[in-house]
DNA sequence: ACCTGAACACCGTTCAAGT
DNA sequence: ACCTGAACACCGTTCAAGT
């Protein structure tokens, strides 16, 4: 008992461990994750800022694979454009880990430093400083509600055998991940045509959309 | 003890009760409702279906605030922003209840019921089968996202009094609820503005449903 | 049918005690 | 500094026992 020779915890394997047990469960607890290191669930507490803690290093973690270089593109909504896909696939590799980020205030300070240089995109693009915020928001929705959408669809719906709802079952079933990656590719489309309005700039027909 | 010549409990005065504390704290849990009720825990269980059971009610609840009669509009996009309008006022009322519906799949009937006229709102105004969940999932999103936004800004973004991000300080503080409003309207806009590109053209290889 | 009271396995968090 | 082991107050859920 007592202090090891070397440690058997650090932030980096707890991290991990919690980010597999969302993988699997869509839930982890700080007993779980000492059980899967072998330690006691007291030490986990001497590493991380309890449960709350641990959830913001989620969310560094999947937020490292996100490429700021994309904001340095031009124009400005090029780069809006590829910092929101590069975003979406960080998340969709962790898709149920989403809905524990919602509750929790951003913290992290990679995470912000992220949103720092975007508020300053726009702002250098010339947008009033009330419309930064709606923007970003609305980004941030648009990525966070398609990724959850595009590995887990059906575990929002939950209809009956003998269904009333015809239709929706269709609907349901019609749609894809295919379709899914089509959906966000306008439905973003249209959130930077939305901020394009609100910048007071039309947007030229001759600018190329690709990725 | 035993059975009561009136009962103790019913499901309306538990829903209620249950979306008193989430309004106040955030969370909500069963021991909680019995002790504001005035019963034993154990109690709660002969009413509802478990405590997913309950956030299914407090979903319900909500979303008979939401006005089925704008889905009769005409034509569809007008009826689609004025059902996400009410949808979004509905959830507004309870902004803190939000992240506790993005976990649990949709069971309740009345909820599936809105959506089964949404889709046939949009299967009608002759839109592909494919194309009708994504825009459904876009307006969900677009809707809760943007009515946690409305009253819970601020806990959504922890900055640090020495703050190393001093344009998203900025941005922060300057958006503000009437801000908010309107960047839901054009952010609406701008998803059926997608959706009327959708209807334009529709993908040739799954159009089951030509006008 | 509905409530009690107790039980069970599980949480998150803290902390003296050890090395 | 880091881990143990035990403690505390709290969960969600079940169930015999009572009326």
């Amino acid at each position: 008992m007592g202090r090891p020779r070397t440690p058997l915890l650090d932030r980096a394997r707890i991290t991990t461990t919690a980010l597999e047990l969302v993988d699997e469960q869509g839930e982890f607890s700080v007993p779980q994750i000492a059980r899967r290191l072998g330690t006691q669930t007291g030490s986990v507490y001497h590493h991380v800022d309890g449960r709350d803690g641990i959830v913001e290093l989620m969310r560094e973690r999947i937020c490292e694979a996100i490429d700021s270089r994309t904001l340095d593109l031009e124009p400005w909504d090029a780069a809006l454009a590829a910092w929101a896909r590069s975003y979406r696939a960080a998340f969709a590799a962790h898709p149920r880990v989403i809905p524990l980020l919602t509750t929790s205030p951003v913290r992290a300070p990679k995470v912000l430093e992220q949103y720092e240089r975007a508020v300053g995109l726009l702002l250098g693009a010339g947008f009033a400083v009330a419309d930064v915020m709606p923007v970003l928001t609305g980004l941030e929705n648009l990525v966070l509600g398609s990724a959850l959408d595009l590995a887990a669809p059906e575990t929002m719906w939950e209809l009956p055998e003998d269904s009333p709802t015809p239709q929706l079952a269709r609907a349901l079933t019609a749609v894809g991940a295919g379709r899914a990656d089509a959906a966000f590719d306008v439905a973003l489309e249209g959130l930077i045509g939305h901020a394009r309005t609100l910048l007071g700039t039309p947007a030229p027909d001759d600018r190329d959309h690709a990725p």
